[in-house]
DNA sequence: GTCTATAGTAAGATAGAC
DNA sequence: GTCTATCTTACTATAGAC
């Protein structure tokens, strides 16, 4: 079993001829449509390469091993969700947003509503379908794109403090995984709506406090 | 590649011998370990028998498959967690304490000092640790154990609404993930206790609210 | 009923011709 | 770049001793 850490970095995108790239597209296309009926572990490199028209030699000339195919279609959806975020962040600052708490919120919309759109690609890869180790590869993108999404630059995560990080991350990644399997944009978009007024309770603890309640007041997130 | 819905029910335990017993549980503990160092899929049976002294026919006559092994474990772990929560759900209402907010709190550190207490087996079953088929059936289980600590007889889960339950599903799950990984018993604990005081934030939103914040006073989960 | 030794099978990966 | 044939690994199943 070919685990994530055997395979191989982004690669810096080595010159392709026309027909390479075409049969590439094919096979990662035919890829997506055999991980969502059949989820990774049980997608076998056969049925890939028979849906694509294509052969295992080729497969394995354009990819090290199933599990870099997988990987190669995530970060295509990863980037691009990283991208709807940050433009939406941008725009929000651009249109006089200067509340870090709601600038986090349309960074995190744009994410969720990103997720609808391309949910048939994003349903591969909730958590459990991938191979070993991805989820621990998801986890940590997950955490970048809080970060990211925090402040437009970066930097300014930590003082949101590493628990309520987690937690976000968990409820957009959770989010994310609910959206896609929503079925109707209505649904989905009711759903957005309400996880994000969740999101808009939690607010960052006053230092060092141990017991007791929250506070009563509003505190912004960063 | 055997799959979760292929895998023998919880099985009214068949009267077992003395030998077969303490082989079975060697099995266990076994797979324990070399599920703990090499996660599900990298794991193979033969490093478990090697492990347990034992031959690999041995193990197929206890177990019907590795999945079979891996959910028997889950199911051990995930029994000890259900009761945990329920008798600290029953000690706090038997201390005289009725919001439903503190009682499900009250269960939910027990879950997560459980996650501590039996962090060496609970590392195996992070989200894409496992079989084909086992997050699913690991966010199903995480439902009704949020449903049972809502209220000790479940029945009352259902007024948190399903959005609410599915936030307080991943925060919990995630958060007994980060428990079990956790480099100290301190550390733990105030961990526990930061997560608590961020789920006791979050509160039903009244109904129908599509837009703008949330309620500024209290209201209770249940 | 329990275990060992061995064979079967499926699927990811590779070699080398074209 | 593409393909066919082959190899390897590891899960699974079974025959037969004790």
């Amino acid at each position: 079993m070919t685990d994530i850490a055997e395979v191989s970095p982004p690669a810096h995108r080595p010159a392709r001829s026309k027909r390479g790239e075409a049969s590439r597209a094919a096979l990662l296309a035919a890829a997506a449509r055999v991980f969502a009926v059949s989820g990774y572990a049980d997608a076998n490199v056969n049925d890939i390469v028979d849906q694509a028209g294509m052969s295992v030699g080729s497969l394995y000339h354009h990819f090290s091993s199933k599990a870099d195919i997988y990987i190669e279609l995530f970060n295509d959806y990863q980037s691009r969700q990283q991208h709807r975020s940050a433009r939406a962040y941008r725009a929000a600052l651009a249109a006089g947003e200067r509340d870090a708490a709601r600038l986090f919120l349309a960074g995190t919309r744009a994410y969720l509503e990103g997720a609808w759109q391309d949910r048939h690609v994003a349903r591969i890869f909730m958590p459990g379908g991938g191979p070993p180790g991805f989820d621990h590869l998801l986890r940590q993108q997950f955490r970048t794109w809080v970060a990211n999404n925090t402040d437009g630059l970066g930097g300014r995560a930590e003082e949101l403090g590493p628990t309520l990080l987690l937690i976000l991350t968990a409820v957009s990644n959770e989010a994310g995984r609910d959206v896609a399997v929503q079925t109707s944009k209505a649904r989905a978009t009711a759903f957005i709506d309400e996880v994000l007024q969740y999101m808009s309770q939690l607010r960052p603890l006053p230092e060092r406090q141990t017991r007791g309640r929250g506070p009563s007041g509003p505190v912004e997130i960063a």
